[in-house]
DNA sequence: ATGAAGCACTAATTTAAGTTAATATCGAAT
DNA sequence: ATTCGATATTAACTTAAATTAGTGCTTCAT
């Protein structure tokens, strides 16, 4: 039994509250815990066999590759997270997993979801809301690459890092622990290496943000906010209906 | 009863085939039938109620406004289409979405949403499998987005409308029609109108499309897809598992 | 200890896209 | 008829971001 203080069970408790029985199939829905290295791959796109997984220690990143090598970050995973839920209702997976620190998932067991889609559609429920959420943030992450500047995107890409770490007890209002290189970010945003560092350097001498060390330090979110139309309340609007 | 030659059925019918219990319960989800004349909105974004629609006729848009009213459209629906599928999970919407031309929805009925949870899960999962399969499409907006040019993100935006259009009967290999306004098709590129109209401009000279009077025509779309890195199997990768 | 590799950082230059401004066309409304 | 608004179009100019080309700093393996 695992500690009612698991990520997972933060993220989805922050909305709906699991009873014994859904939080007991919950449990039993999950293999064995496994450890995986950074670096290694979870999900490759095209993969045929369909493989989900929650996160529960370390970050992972799905992505997508161009023909020319480019990469697009599609999201980023953070403890009790879920990774590829989606492939499991399509053909082949449409992106790549892949972790970024060392990391610890268990599998989900696709046999066991359909009992469970019998058993305890509440959980069900709150699966496809967990997401719907998720993917609530992908098209947010649209909105961002697609009509903000490379300052503005940043920063909303960091704010929403912090406010998604914050829900799940790993950082504070004004910091929190950030593994990701500077090339990571760069594919996230949308915008190359060397311009994020400019943009950062940018950040830093406004006195907005710090990425220092693997830490990012908010030193006016509020400011930073109202630039970047950052909405502390968004993620509430996402709450189960 | 509704002909099966409905683009929902096609659409549906694409990836799997709805037994008659199936489709009669796909029937009775759906309200009555109404028209929504061109700009109005079926859904605005933070919206309390939970509507969702079958798009049965005309083309509409999900979009995202921002503070400085710029507009990011995150996709455009076509008959066949669902419109609002997920805000049905969330508290409130998180997109608006608008009536392009003159449409003809049906409001899908909640109620008997639990109760075909039920009866007919197999058209739920099948329901789940659209919803998987647009998001898969905004991945790919995504994508498309931040790591393509203008060029490439407009022949690929174009690519996939028409491949969307062929699927539900209403286009071919070479030529569509296409409603939308050139300002549109940038706020969905992520592009301003101006420079899409140069885009737009070069594709021409370049002999690769036309887009004119509302049509487009693919004039050479072996090199259009090489160009844009378009795969034109995507739509099957994305069949159900 | 010593390269090699990866990451962070900077400056100079080029290019793609945005901005401003203006004209043309068409249909709808008065 | 003609004024208005929306859409499409083009050119001139500006700006944000990409590209190219480096440097310095760890860490890690030999």
């Amino acid at each position: 039994m695992v500690a009612r203080t698991d990520a997972i069970f933060r993220k989805l408790g922050a909305y709906t509250t699991l009873g014994p029985q859904e939080a007991a199939m919950l449990e039993t829905l999950q293999g064995a815990r496994t450890f995986v290295a950074a670096g290694k791959e979870l999900i490759y796109e095209g993969q045929q066999q369909h493989a989900a997984y929650i996160l529960h220690d370390g970050w992972t990143c799905a992505y997508k590759r161009l023909r020319d090598g480019a990469r697009q970050i599609v999201e980023i995973e953070i403890p009790g997270d879920f990774i590829g839920l989606r492939s499991l209702l399509l053909r082949n997976s449409d992106q790549s997993v892949v972790a970024l620190t060392n990391v610890e998932v268990s599998k989900i067991n696709t046999d066991r979801l359909w009992e469970a889609f019998r058993l305890t559609p509440r959980l069900i429920m709150t699966l496809l809301w967990a997401a719907s959420r998720d993917e609530a943030m992908v098209t947010e992450h649209l909105v961002c690459v697609g009509k903000r500047d490379a300052m503005a995107r940043t920063a909303h890409f960091l704010l929403e890092l912090g406010a998604r770490m914050e829900l799940i007890g790993l950082g504070s209002a004004t910091t929190y622990r950030c593994p990701l290189s500077q090339s990571i970010v760069a594919d996230a945003v949308g915008i190359t290496a060397i311009h994020l560092n400019r943009v950062l350097r940018h950040l830093r001498e406004s006195d907005l943000l710090l990425f220092r060390d693997g830490v990012v330090t908010f030193l006016d979110r509020d400011r930073l906010a109202q630039l970047t139309d950052f909405d502390f309340t968004y993620m509430d609007h996402l709450k189960p209906g």
